[in-house]
DNA sequence: GCCAAGTTTCTACACGCAGTAGAAACCTGG
DNA sequence: CCAGGTTTCTACTGCGTGTAGAAACTTGGC
């Protein structure tokens, strides 16, 4: 229930970085001009059905009331993210283990913050 | 590069759980009897299908000088899974952030363990 | 009220991956 | 040197994704 196509990923990534609901048409201008398409326009149609399987797969939702449908992401990047995380981690059954694994590979700075964020530094408080 | 299909994952699954590497043939046998197969024996070719796209994807290692090959996992479980959590954080730039919010998610005892982990204690050290 | 133009849905095809396995090629002990 | 086990080759099915045309649907303007 994780894996994103390429194509699934870029509309996603268009998504996540946008404040505001999308229409296909403007996500379609927007995947034009991003890198690594190089000016292709693929047909709205295309960017409707991919939008309409990521709403399948609950990454995204729409508002039907207004005429061109409008599209946003149901989480944020980083919410999916701690997602795919906690998929994996599901997998285990010696999460600790692999919890230890994990810190051992991550920067100096990174563990300085954890330690900052387990010890509830209020300035690091995520809203629910 | 990351997802596994329900059978590669079987085979894992007994691989991680078994210190010495396997055959073909074992693995057909302890699949047959592992749960959610109720006795449904696979043809020894189609697990010797799936050991060799394990090879091609890394995650299964074959020696090819005894005559039924043996192989075995090439990492951990516990490895695996910590490069699909890194898998995970590699496509966000804000990686703290994420983090931020998976300790948020973790129980209480895990807490306590990372602190444990961040400071350093050398009960919890792995081996590289 | 009706239609053209934009919008959305349906349907479809190609392609790659995973499950599955037969046929063929390949060893090696007896 | 060959029968039996082992491995490789080849193949098919089904599913997910990229891609988009055809058809159905809406609605602002006449």
């Amino acid at each position: 229930m994780a894996t994103l196509g390429d194509l699934e990923r870029a509309v996603m990534d268009l998504l996540w970085d946008s404040p505001d609901a999308q229409t296909a048409n403007g996500l379609r201008d927007a995947l034009a001009e991003s890198a690594s398409a190089d000016g292709k326009e693929l047909a709205v149609t295309t960017v409707l059905t991919v939008l309409a399987r990521l709403e399948k797969k609950n990454l995204v939702s729409r508002e039907r009331d207004t005429r061109p449908h409008r599209y946003r992401a149901v989480m944020t990047r980083e919410e999916h993210t701690v997602e795919l995380m906690n998929d994996a981690l599901g997998t285990v059954m010696d999460r600790e283990a692999v919890l230890a694994r994990f810190i051992g590979g991550i920067s100096d700075d990174e563990a300085a913050a954890l330690r900052r964020l387990l010890d509830g530094d209020p300035a690091d408080e995520q809203p629910a």
